[in-house]
DNA sequence: GGTGATAATGATAATCGTTATCATTAAGAA
DNA sequence: TTCTTAATGATAACGATTATCATTATCACC
C-alpha cells in the first residue's frame, strides 16, 4: 500500500538543499537542479519539497514573500534582512525553550512554533 | 502633498477589527464590514488593512494560509490551533525580549520578529 | 532478467490570495 | 461652493502553489 519509491529528482532536490546555506525559494531550487536534470519540472520540485518537509528532512520557512527551504534541520532560527532580503542562519543562546514561554494561565497545548527575525544581516550592518 | 483623508470605509474596517478577537482574514473583514457598508469593495478592504498596518494601528499575522489581522496591538503572541485552525491570543511571561535571544557571535542587528505558535487551543485541548 | 502494478514525473491548466489599473466619487482646504 | 486629488468600486492581472492527467520509471515478485 502506497510504498514510497526513490527518484533521481527527489534525490537531486534534497542534495541541492544540503549543499547550500542560502535558503532558496522553490524556484531557485528548480533552476539549480535543472543544471543536473534539465528536464525536471517545477511541479516536481514543489512536490518533492513538500514530501521532504513532511518527512522532516528539510525545513520550510514561511515569509511574507515566497516560502524558502533549508536542508539543515538542526535547531536554529533565521533572520530576514530588511535591506538585502536574504535569509541567514541565526543561532540562539542555549537553554531556551520557546514553547514554554506562554504564561501559566494558558490551558491549551504548545507543540511547535515558527519564528523569524528581521533586521540587518552581518553584511548589511557593516556597509 | 499627499495628505491622508479619512473615509467611512477605513473607519469601518478599523472598527471591525477593534470589536473582535478572532483574528479574521481580509475576506472575513470584508463580509463583516459589508453589513454596514454593502457597497464596499474587497480591494478597499485590502487597501485599508495595508494602510492601517503601516500606521501601526493593526497587526498582520503571516501564516501558511491567508494573512490574518488583529486590531489589538499590545504586545502578545498568537497560537494557531492544529485542529480547528483558529488563531487565539497568547500572553507571554513578562521579562522576555526575544530580540536579544541570538547568541553573542551574531554581528548583525535584530529589529523585530514574527512568532507564531502551533498546538491545541484551549477549546480543542479540552474536547 | 522480465513483467506488472502503481508511484513519480513533466507539462500545463487551475486556484486563490493579493495587487494593479482606471474611471468615478467624495474629502476637505481654500 | 469650488477645486484638487485621495479614496473608492469594479475588475483585470499577477504570482506562488496545487491539481490534473497522460506518460515514464521504480521495484516487488516471479
Amino acid at each position: 500500500m502506497s510504498a514510497q519509491r526513490s527518484s533521481r529528482q527527489r534525490s537531486a532536490v534534497y542534495a541541492d538543499l544540503l549543499s547550500r546555506y542560502d535558503h532558496p525559494t522553490a524556484d531557485e531550487v528548480y533552476f539549480s537542479v535543472k543544471k543536473e536534470l534539465p528536464n525536471i519540472s517545477l511541479a516536481t520540485v514543489y512536490r518533492n519539497l513538500k514530501m521532504l518537509e513532511s518527512e522532516g528532512l528539510i525545513l520550510r520557512i514561511t515569509t511574507d514573500d515566497s516560502d524558502r527551504y533549508d536542508g539543515h534541520t538542526q535547531n536554529h532560527y533565521h533572520l530576514m534582512c530588511d535591506k538585502c532580503k536574504k535569509v541567514s542562519d541565526l543561532n540562539i543562546r542555549s537553554g531556551f525553550d520557546l514553547n514554554t514561554l506562554p504564561d501559566n494561565e494558558f490551558q491549551g497545548e504548545i507543540r511547535s512554533h515558527a519564528l523569524l527575525f528581521f533586521g540587518l544581516c552581518e553584511n548589511c550592518k557593516q556597509n
